[in-house]
This record gives structure tokens, sequence and C-alpha cells, in this order.
DNA sequence: CTGACGATTCACT
DNA sequence: GTGAATCGTCAGC
């Protein structure tokens, strides 16, 4: 029966393709994000995730943004590649945080994925992450996915349109007052930029991060 | 070449 | 609430 679920489920979810990344609201984007599913199949072993909780980085106007103003670096040049790309870069010498660029090529958009809850493959997810058994932390905060999801700062630059990361669609809706919206976690230094409504997350759900999901 | 530091997490008080 | 972990990136010299 289990079984039967997911063979249906897996027939029935469709890759994220151009023209769900190629638009250009970032902010946008991020917020229908919510819901999506996230796959990853390395050598044949597959975990996948519902997004719960991103957030929007505007591009060259976004002080948050490491492309703000134009900046253009080798760590943040996959940034300016077309929308459907993975950014995955490492932060405080630990953590990979995976990203996906939005828009079209030369405009640098992205959106951090901060948290899923996890679907397929958590036996493998326990295993990456080295926790004995399942409790919201596994998929909770950018840099808990992303290791349960198995993705490191090599797989920047990965199109989202192959079969090892990409992104589903399998009908799932979250429903709009379901959804809040509040400034982005982490991001003081960004001054007026700091206050902008561009994290979202579902209300009430345990993966959310952050003290008391309110921001 | 050097030094400061980060879109975080976790253990500990 | 505070601080450590840990290293690639980037600005500045």
């Amino acid at each position: 029966m289990l079984k039967l679920k997911i063979f249906i489920w897996l027939a029935t979810i469709k890759k994220l393709d151009n023209s769900f990344y190629a638009r250009p609201n970032v902010v946008r984007i991020a917020r229908e994000l919510l819901g999506k599913v996230p796959v990853t199949e390395f050598e044949g072993r597959r975990t996948s995730g519902r997004i719960v909780e991103v957030e929007a980085y505007n591009g060259v106007v976004d002080r948050a943004s490491h492309a703000w103003s134009g900046r253009r670096t080798r760590r943040t040049e996959v940034m300016y590649a077309e929308g459907g790309t993975a950014y995955v870069y490492l932060i405080y010498g630990i953590h990979h945080l995976f990203n996906v660029v939005t828009n079209k090529k030369d405009v640098p958009h992205a959106i951090l994925v901060r948290a899923l809850e996890p679907l397929e493959g958590i036996p493998l997810m326990l295993e990456r992450t080295r926790k004995a058994k399942l409790d919201h932390s596994l998929t909770r905060g950018p840099g808990n996915l992303s290791r349960a999801m198995g993705l490191y700062t090599l797989h920047t630059g990965y199109s989202l349109y192959e079969n090892e990361i990409y992104i589903g669609d399998d009908g799932y809706k979250v429903r709009p007052s379901d959804i809040v919206a509040t400034p982005r976690i982490g991001v003081d230094y960004a001054g007026p930029d700091a206050e902008l409504p561009y994290r979202f997350f579902v209300k009430g759900n345990p993966y959310v991060s952050g003290k008391k999901n309110s921001g």
C-alpha cells in the first residue's frame, strides 16, 4: 500500500522548469516555493522534502545579497547564471547553504532554502547528519537541511533541470492564510534592507527555524 | 600575502 | 544568553 502510494507520487511529481525560475519577481517565486519538493539523487540514493521556509535575495539592489551593487566574484559568479541553477556556498567554515538562482542570465537573484519537512530517504538523512533518530532538527535551518540532502559546495552551478538535484511540484498547495512573511534572519549588516519582509514560512510548521517561528 | 569575518549550529550557563 | 567551531572568500596592502 505504501509502495503503491510512493509510486503514484513519483509519477505525479513534476520538475519545475524555466517558466518557473526565469520570472522577474524573486520575492514571489520564493513564496511560491513553499510546498515544493527539492529532490537529490546521488548514486541512486534519493532524498526529498517539502519546503516550509525560504528567503529571497533580490540581486544588485539588495544590500543583504551577495550580489549587492553588482558584486561579481568567483563565489558569486553562479548567481549570474540562468534561473534554475544551484548556488551552494560555505559559511562559518562549516555549513553549506543551498540556494536557487532565479531570473534570466546576468540578473543575480537567488532564494535561500531554509527548512523543509522530510519526505523520502529519512534513513539516509539520518546517516548523513549522524543523528540517531528523527526529530525536527533534521532539516530545520539551511545548514541542517543541506547536510541532510547531501548538498555541498561542490554542487554549486548544478542545473536544476537534470536528475541529480531538482525541485518538484507534486500539486500540494500551501494555504495562503498559512504563509507568514518576516524580515530575513542574520542580515543585520544590510541596513534598511534588513527590514524587508523577504522571509516566508508555513505557519506553525515544526521544521521552521528561528526562535518563535515569527522572526 | 594577510587578516577579518560570515544568509549557522550546538553545547553550555 | 553567550561563545566556539573552522575555512573559503575577499578587500586591502
